[in-house]
DNA sequence: TTGATTGTTACCGG
DNA sequence: TCCGGTAACAATCA
């Protein structure tokens, strides 16, 4: 389910919700008594996404990492307090809010220094204001890995997930096989631009759409290619590939392999 | 019951 | 040192 844009989203959304209450943190199924214990009841101080990671920090200067992979998901719900659905490994409860977190791959109490170690880690965030085209470009530049992998590697840029992957490289016309090092600059910053847009405009939409065609319809083609099997633009059949392990689509017309 | 899935890490071999 | 492949982990739905 999650891409950065689901992240930074309930990044959002927590603030207004949870920040500033005396927060409860359980685990309703027992998965997590540890860090449950660690955090019961201290205020919420801030929320923070960095890339697919979530951190809720507390003035107990403690930090609730999470991370939710490929299945995880949240859930926020007003109160009153209902029976958790599905497999909950952490509540947070504050205010009329309740968040519940199902499935995720990290879920780990942090300190300041663990914390600003992981921060390091993770490439420039197309969703924050700080982050750095120059960093991101440069990386591909050197590396003699395909595109359609440097764009999943969240050191190299942070936030694109599979979907996205296949979309924005048919959006600019890049096949996924193509080498980091044989792209333009120019090239590299269309992508960039690109693929910052069309996460902000999943996190708006509060899903991916990466077509042009007007969003509000609640039947229309959200997507282009992925999961399909004719290039909306050329009508010529979709291949599908994998790459490090990962379903990806382009279009041999539209891609050609730079 | 099986397979597929909007993710990441560790480890190994070339 | 870089890159690709594999396994492991997570939860849900068709």
């Amino acid at each position: 389910m999650p891409e950065g844009h689901t992240i930074h989203r309930a990044a959002r959304d927590h603030k207004k919700a949870l920040m500033g209450h005396r927060i409860i943190v359980s685990s309703p199924q027992g998965r997590f008594s540890d860090g449950a214990k660690i955090l019961d009841m201290h205020v919420c101080s801030s929320i923070e996404a960095f890339g697919k990671h979530l951190f809720y920090k507390f003035t107990c200067d403690m930090y609730l990492h999470i991370h939710l992979g490929l299945f995880g998901r949240i859930r926020k719900t007003k109160a009153p307090v209902m029976a958790p659905l599905g497999q909950v490994r952490v509540r947070l409860v504050g205010g009329d809010c309740c968040v519940d977190i199902s499935g995720p791959t990290i879920c780990a109490v942090r300190n300041q220094d663990e914390f600003d170690r992981l921060i390091l880690r993770i490439g420039p965030d197309l969703l924050r204001d700080d982050a750095d085209p120059y960093y991101f470009f440069n990386r591909v530049k050197r590396s003699r890995a395909r595109i359609g992998t440097l764009l999943m590697d969240q050191s190299v840029v942070a936030g694109i997930g599979n979907i996205y992957r296949t979309e924005i490289l048919w959006r600019q016309n890049i096949h996924p096989c193509t080498v980091g090092k044989d792209l333009s600059g120019a090239q590299l910053k269309k992508l960039w631009d690109d693929a910052k847009v069309l996460l902000h405009v999943g996190m708006q939409n509060n899903r991916i759409i990466t077509t042009s065609i007007d969003i509000k319809g609640k039947n229309a083609e959200r997507l282009n290619i992925f999961n399909k099997t004719h290039c909306p633009l050329c009508s010529e059949t979709i291949e599908k590939i994998e790459i490090n392990g990962r379903s990806a689509f382009f279009c041999p017309q539209c891609q050609p392999i730079g």
